[in-house]
DNA sequence: CGGTACGCCTGAAGGC
DNA sequence: TGCCTTCAGGCGTACC
């Protein structure tokens, strides 16, 4: 569940606590779910930290020696920021834990915990393997243009809902916002992707950009598993126009908004202001 | 190419 | 109260 908004949360929620500060101590309990390397120095225990980017979904904390973590969270990731004190207990599914030191010591320790386990941790040795990492990746969906979508998708034939759900096209965009930017661009989910008009892919694009920063705005959505690092809920949902609302009425027409299965995922729209396939 | 199905995995929610 | 079923879904993979 954690998609673009959600990530950025949590990049920002964690950047304060982690740049400029040092590893002290990194330990998976799980090391199944750290890919390549799960030793404590591959997790970047004793390194400086540099940075925390994101592209799409994904995380990736820099280490001044160019060390890299790449965090992807799945569907029920979440990333913790806890105080550092032994009474405090972590929590169940903790798969990775990191303890902060140095300048940025304000003693807590950063904690990846997944019940679903459906993310991972990839350890990457330089900058040059995260790029490899992230080839398969599209530009940032937050930065999505209208020409990015027309190149990516002229002559597919596939639904403009499958489509946007492919990180390849863009990244960072799952279900809840693919419905959320169909619905603001006034574009069906099933319409052939590459059979928009140009005014419709400047649209769609002009709405993936505004639904993902309206969301960033109010911290992403929460729905089940979703938390800022500092435990609090995000308060995307109460926005949301038709993720969620199937059968309640369209907040444009009125009308009763519908839903059916679309690329094997819950799709919500208004049939009225989303018009024909 | 694209649609479809499945497996991975747990917990919340609803039905009885 | 408690058990059982269903659903949620990112992503890889197999198959038609």
């Amino acid at each position: 569940m954690p998609e673009l908004p959600e990530v950025e949360t949590v990049r920002r929620g964690l950047e304060p606590h982690l740049v400029g500060g040092r590893i002290t101590r990194a330990r998976t309990t799980r090391p199944d779910y750290v890919r390549h390397d799960a030793t404590p120095r591959a997790l970047l225990q004793g390194a400086e930290i540099a940075s925390v980017t994101r592209l799409g979904k994904q995380l990736a904390i820099h280490a001044s020696d160019g060390r890299v973590v790449c965090l992807h969270l799945g569907m029920s990731g979440q990333v913790l920021v806890q105080p550092r004190a032994q009474r405090v207990k972590l929590p169940t599914h903790a798969h990775v834990v990191w303890t902060v030191g140095g300048d940025a010591a304000d003693g807590v320790r950063v904690v990846l915990r997944d019940p679903r386990r459906f993310g991972g941790v990839w350890t990457l040795t330089d900058e040059a393997a995260l790029e490899r990492h992230w080839a398969p990746l599209g530009p940032d969906a937050l930065t999505c243009r209208a020409k990015v979508l027309t190149e990516a998708l002229s002559g597919s034939r596939a639904s403009i809902k499958a489509r946007l759900l492919d990180q390849g096209v863009v990244a960072g965009i799952g279900n809840i916002y693919a419905d959320e930017a169909l619905f603001r661009a006034r574009v069906h989910p099933l319409r052939p992707a590459g059979a928009l008009g140009g005014a419709e892919y400047t649209a769609l694009a002009g709405a993936i950009r505004s639904v993902l920063r309206a969301a960033i705005r109010r911290g992403g959505s929460t729905l089940r598993d979703f938390v800022h690092p500092d435990g609090s809920a995000g308060g995307f949902r109460a926005r949301h126009a038709v993720y969620g609302r199937a059968g309640e009425s369209c907040r444009r027409c009125g009308n009763p908004l519908v839903s059916g299965t679309i690329a094997q995922r819950t799709t919500v729209w208004c049939s009225t202001c989303q018009g024909v396939t």
